[in-house]
DNA sequence: CCGTGCGTGTACTGTTTAGTATACAGTCAT
DNA sequence: ATGACTGTATACTAAACAGTACACGCACGG
């Protein structure tokens, strides 16, 4: 029933509400296509996360970064998971590695990557 | 249902069991802590793989890697869960742009990170 | 022939997940 | 004071998850 995740949902939803209409809890539950009521239970913390597929619509609605919202919920999405079930002892390595260095030795790295030198 | 999972470790049981002797399958299951028979399910893939604890059970009385066993079975592990969600945009970016690295690229970047020069 | 160990087949179960359906109460404008 | 919105409370549920319990049949040694 994680709180932050609900808490979260919630200031984002009331902030699209003051900066135009369409945001209302019923307007949010029809986008995602799920209950108004489960939308507010959601938001309060009073249920666990949805599942992936609803949080990542969610994500969409509301305009943020869908793995920040998962990661929230304490997941991980599909398609990283994917990433590091393909190759699990060299990710798993790297990424226990990379588990204490800071952020912006952590950045150094992703673009030492994106720059491609191999 | 994912049958992988379950050849792979009927092969390695299979293999201790010819190294030496406690290894049958009711063995196994005595020191995971579970029923033969669900062994049994398991290595023929009649079953879906087990929860977490129990592949990491599984695979230290095999004597495998966790992090392989969970990925056959399409998991990760909490402790790889747990740091990604802490900064998930940053490991996302970061795993993302790995996707398609070639391993030793990948051990590279493992190497690099661990004689840590930051 | 009998018991011990082997793997398997069948039936069943508690718990969790991921929500739905419907009714209710407050507010605000017309 | 009614209609059109807000959000919330209550009750329920289908399907998946993660196994258990127990009986069965086969082989092999003593």
């Amino acid at each position: 029933m994680s709180k932050a995740f609900g808490k979260y949902l919630r200031g984002r939803r009331e902030l699209r509400q003051k900066e135009g209409a369409g945001f209302s809890l019923r307007k949010v539950a029809e986008q995602i296509g799920i209950q108004p009521s489960y939308v507010s239970k959601v938001e309060r913390g009073e249920v666990s996360p949805p599942s992936e597929a609803t949080i990542i619509k969610w994500a969409d609605v509301l305009g943020e970064d869908p793995d920040v919202l998962l990661a929230l919920a304490g997941k991980v999405s599909a398609d990283l998971r994917n990433v590091i079930v393909k190759r699990p002892a060299l990710f798993a390595q790297l990424i226990r590695e990379l588990k204490d260095a800071p952020d912006n030795a952590l950045l150094r790295v992703v673009r030492e990557v994106r720059d491609g030198d191999w």
